[in-house]
DNA sequence: CCAATAGTGTCTTTTAGACAGTATCGG
DNA sequence: CCGATACTGTCTAAAAGACACTATTGG
């Protein structure tokens, strides 16, 4: 055993990882929010060759000596990003080819993140013109966008809605409080279709993953609508079944 | 517009990925499949350092003058260490870190195969007993694994668990043909529950992802059993709503 | 005829879908 | 009082869950 462990050490001090051709390993987010009503995505200029002036989805290299995982990267380009620090953070998936990058081999990891539009200051980044949100409604306003950004977008975009089917996801899309009215306008727009008012709110209750606030509401010139907040600590709930259908509704 | 273009082949002949410190990257795979009525997943003893003699999932590392993507070489390295080739094969998620290899900073695309048990030939890898099925019931029959594989598997086991709920994926751990029974058992183990047999067999039809065989029976001492195929050209079919739950059904 | 498993039907309970009805604000 | 939106209740149709029943083989 000690000698097996001898045996180790003795590879590793001579193994040089510079011997191996690696590809280039880097963090891709897609940062959704919602604003004006609308879904949006974050996107940014590159200010570098390859790719120089076009729009893709903010990302960058891995750094080995400050990240200590793939997530820490992940939060640190966002952090770069937005000036945003803890939101709803996932992995999507991970891409690689050889010819998505002009600069060789390349993998990248694509995370996405949902964020409350009041949250976020975009200036943040320096150069502000540099940064913006897209609205995703008829997908012809998107940019042409670098690398395989493009796809990739719509393997998030597909996921996002997917997961809205039957998840308590949505949620993050908003600021802390909201009311259950703005909670079901979320789903409407990120689904793109109605939902039926009583059905929702059974879903939800049933889900139990908000708590009211006390004492705290909505006014207008109508009645005030109670605010609401996810719990503290509260995990993602999958529910049973998907969202129910369209419905005449208003 | 030439300008710009004339910049970045510029920049790129002027560019050396090795004056950059990355991450080592390789595909690692959890290959699952039925036998003897048990769920098992496949593992490799390495044979080499680091963590040699150790078991772990199959992988290697990304082979950038022959794969031409990530799924390329998750093919690849299935070929290698089962012969199998057109299996169901879906990237799982990416893992990576510094401490997770020995060797440096690293990452790992693990994808989840399912085959079927009668199509596989273990010998195939050259040195026998360095490959075998692990068979996942209680948990501790699975010996310690290499790097962060356990976890890995653990993670895999969930997503597997996750989607047997609402989708026809089960069907490929099968063979070919099979009966309406056997793949009802599929469920079954993958679930660890049982499952009632009028409900299921009234999901799998609206799923409409099967179709008879005309004319082909599973015989034995009691009525004979239709036998049905995937249909040819079918994509993983989504369900509304998760498998129906445990019955006192036998 | 019997044991065994395949496959179908039926009844009951639960849930979704549609929509009406009541509540409470500002003006 | 009115318009507007929040919130709740009710009825009906559809689906799930439990389980019994029929069908067809080998021995």
């Amino acid at each position: 055993m000690s000698n097996a462990k001898q045996s180790e050490k003795e590879f590793l001090r001579t193994y040089n990882i510079h011997d191996y051709e690696v590809p280039l390993t880097s963090v891709d987010l897609a940062i959704f929010t919602i604003k004006d009503q609308l879904l949006q995505v974050l996107l940014v200029k590159r200010g570098d060759h390859p790719f120089k002036g076009k729009w893709c989805l903010p990302g960058g290299f891995i750094d080995i000596h400050h990240d200590a995982d793939l997530d820490a990267a992940a939060l640190r380009t966002l952090r770069e990003k937005t000036g945003v620090d803890a939101p709803y953070l996932e992995q999507l998936q991970g891409f690689g080819s050889g010819v998505r990058d002009p600069r060789g081999w390349s993998t990248t990891f694509v995370y996405f993140a949902l964020i409350s539009s009041d949250q976020i200051d975009l200036i943040h980044g320096g150069n502000a013109d540099a940064v913006r949100w897209c609205a995703i409604d008829d997908q012809n306003v998107i940019p042409p966008l670098a690398f395989d950004h493009k796809p990739i977008l719509e393997v998030a975009l597909q996921r996002l809605r997917n997961k809205v089917e039957y998840t308590s996801l949505p949620a993050h899309l908003l600021p802390e409080e909201f009311t259950l009215t703005e909670l079901q306008q979320v789903y409407q727009i990120v689904l793109g279709r109605l939902v039926d008012k009583s059905a929702f709110r059974k879903r939800i209750r049933e889900g139990d993953f908000l708590e009211e606030l006390e004492g705290k509401w909505r006014y207008g010139s109508n009645r005030p609508a109670q605010l609401h907040r996810l719990r503290k600590g509260q995990d993602t709930v999958y529910f049973s079944r998907l969202m129910s259908g369209e419905t005449s509704a208003k």
